[in-house]
DNA sequence: AAAAGTGTAAAATAAATACTTAACGATGTT
DNA sequence: AACATCGTTAAGTATTTATTTTACACTTTT
């Protein structure tokens, strides 16, 4: 073997080593997204390698292809990962959203949403249920206090709620980018 | 029974079942903080019932003492719940973190430094690594630069983490709340 | 139309996680 | 000092979640 191709070959592995370190990077912090650890290594392993169709994906991390069919699902749900056409393909192919503002932004405000409309309706609910018992004058008065108190207590956290409503429109809408702009780091070093 | 007694009865079942409403929907929405439903339960519980020592959640929730222990301890954990002084009484008492925008900003800060730390360190890492072999006129051409487009790729995530990092440091600091301010539900209403 | 390729659903197995029981160590009380 | 009280650790059990195996429905190719 030339020593041309040694080289080579060491430059290869030393690739494949560095490629790793950030994709296990990437699936370590994908938790906080609610993923299982193989779907946070493939998002990682796609991010890296680009498009993928299910049979690479299953030979790279040597699992099985259902497996990588509900990540893959999965990782869609969250916006992650989309769906490319290759033409003079019958596979499907796969690609990790390489923009980390937009599954950023897709991801939380999602969650968020759902935060906000379960616990507000939560409180709706709640609140005219006690608001019966305040205005009823049969219910003893500390009863009728205790509820008042309650009330008070619940619909102080609609204050949270409608603030992260508000955060939402201002992340969905771009405008957060007004406020705290992107920098391009490359740019900036030069 | 007289007829207040049995209205009172009937007022304190309809508090009991509010109060169980807003605490399910709290539960139901702490998925998002990592926590198990038990955990999310043992805070929405909290935060409607107030201060509560080990014994009164086990009783509460019926559960055993040991798993409360260890739900309270993931829930400090995430700044959600704090340990209280209770003059006279030898046990622990823990509170509920009533203000959700302290929730908010401690957990979520606490994870994106993980995140924006973890992800920093991997690509600075793969970068040197890559670097080398961009370097090294002893590698083939065409080696070198899928080092070179690989380097580029690892990199423009940088300018994502940077980004984060800012916001971090704008919700840490409270200055979010200038460019969004906590408005108040109740005197809105009036 | 038969055969092969492709993705997913359903059932079965394996692995991880949550919870309980039992036991311990530390601190306070008698 | 012996006894209680309280929180936690450790070991065992149960439950849930992830993964694989098997089977099938739908396409495309032959």
């Amino acid at each position: 073997m030339s020593v041309q191709l040694k080289k080579d070959e060491v430059a290869l592995e030393s690739i494949e080593h560095a490629k790793q370190i950030v994709i296990d990077a990437i699936a370590e912090t994908m938790d906080l997204y609610g993923v299982t650890p193989s779907a946070g290594r493939l998002y990682g392993t796609m991010y890296i390698e680009g498009e993928m169709t299910l049979d690479q994906m299953k030979d790279r991390l040597g699992m099985t292809k259902p497996s990588m069919s509900t990540a893959v699902k999965k990782l869609r749900s969250n916006g992650m990962v989309q769906k490319t056409w290759e033409k003079g393909s019958r596979r499907e192919h796969f690609v990790a959203e390489s923009n980390f503002f937009k599954s950023f932004i897709s991801f939380y405000c999602k969650k968020w949403e759902r935060e906000v409309e379960m616990n507000v309706t939560a409180v709706e609910d709640a609140g005219k249920e006690l608001e019966k018992i305040i205005n009823n004058d049969q219910v003893s008065r500390g009863i009728r206090e205790y509820a008042g108190n309650l009330h008070v207590q619940i619909y102080e956290s609609k204050s949270y709620y409608d603030w992260l409503r508000r955060l939402i429109d201002l992340i969905e809408s771009g405008e957060i980018f007004t406020y705290l702009p992107i920098e391009d780091t490359e740019k900036r070093k030069k």
